[in-house]
DNA sequence: GTCTATATGTTGATAGAC
DNA sequence: GTCTATCAACATATAGAC
């Protein structure tokens, strides 16, 4: 009987076993967190989806909790890296000059809808994955939400402060969270799935966006109220 | 023996079996569908919570899902109500002359903020709950989205369109979905939760409601952008 | 690196006593 | 109306062959 079923030889030929199964995994898990939620997803149902085992699941991400992490820090840090690109080139063209409120909310948005372009129809769509950092558990994501936005958050603060100089603090950093918040609804599909806009085609990506710079810019720009 | 054990005659008295479980288990689904959401949380830690039985919760509800619906429509339903109130005072008021935008949003906001306040500390918070309706499955929620909301979108957005006649209806329906966006972000509790807002005390209740005010009246009020 | 098989616990739901 | 006991299905995670 040949007694050899072990590869002959450590040659340069071994098959690659790891094809892509780290990549597959992670594209899976994109989508599906994204429309059924963490909680929602079972490590099955994903794992059968990248068409790999659980098992695989364990050896490449240690647990489903490290996959969720990945996952979102596969696509989060390199756009927010971008957002920095940004508001540095901006920083350096104005030389000095507070940065104009439109400018900061282009620097902050348009990564986001470059990329969701860039992948139309593809299965990776940064926007649902960002925006299940806003509705999976607190325990899960607000470490990894502090850790991915905290330098993007400070230094668009920082740049919007000096934009808006008559603006308290308190003001200002409510009036960031308020944008994030309608970045987030729009990013997690909730426009298509407005009672007003049932039946109707869904608008252009470039109409959103551009509504969304104008609301955001002028909401930001809103006149103080009084103290009372 | 006696063979007697119904009860002997339909008396009066017969005592209180159901005391007031059915509230108590809505209580505690408020609470923990809001923490951990719909799937985060199991029917043995509710009804425990709620000092019953999974079995309780089945002869009220019939099922998890039934058990959600009820407890969004407790809350979502009668503040829903309290908007329609405040805006067909606010259009008699006015007499046919369009309302202020500064009044539409009021008369979206305030009940929200009312009800936040009337519940303060305790375990009943309307706005947690209604944000829910947009991170829990689509599946469960956005039928009863359309079925809660409906009339009030459809009702406050022929309001604004007479607020703002040069904006596009389009545009409008954008800006609306936007300011959702915002609110459920507030609602969430997304606030306390930011980067920058870590190991900050908290802005009070009223600083928040009116901040909101003010960013979405201008949000809203944006001057329209070139259709390039 | 990937699989099959399995361990161990939890889930939502139901049956039936009282 | 409420309970205890139980169900089948599913969860995440691991062990070990290859």
């Amino acid at each position: 009987m040949s007694q050899a079923t072990h590869p002959r030889d450590g040659s340069l030929e071994e098959a690659p076993p790891c094809r892509n199964t780290k990549r597959r995994l992670l594209d899976a898990a994109e989508r599906l967190f994204a429309e059924r939620g963490f909680e929602g997803t079972s490590l099955r149902a994903l794992t059968q989806a990248a068409g790999t085992s659980i098992s695989a699941a364990h050896y490449h991400f240690g647990s489903k909790e490290e996959l969720l992490r990945a996952t979102l820090e596969r696509r989060v840090a390199p756009m927010n890296a971008s957002r920095l690109e940004r508001l540095d080139a901006a920083e350096r063209a104005a030389a000095g000059a507070p940065l104009s409120v439109e400018t900061l909310v282009g620097a902050y948005l348009d990564p986001l809808f470059e990329e969701r372009a860039t992948h139309r129809g593809s299965l990776s769509d940064v926007r649902f994955v960002a925006a299940r950092l806003y509705s999976d558990p607190p325990e899960l994501v607000s470490a990894l939400k502090r850790e991915l936005f905290g330098e993007v958050s400070r230094r668009f603060l920082d740049a919007l402060a000096r934009a808006l100089p008559e603006c308290s603090r308190d003001e200002l950093g409510l009036r960031f969270q308020f944008g994030v918040g309608c970045m987030v609804h729009v990013m997690s599909g909730q426009i298509e799935d407005a009672p007003h806009a049932q039946g109707r085609d869904p608008l252009p990506d470039d109409v959103v966006h551009h509504a969304l710079v104008r609301f955001l810019s002028a909401g930001l720009r809103a006149p103080a109220g009084d103290p009372r």
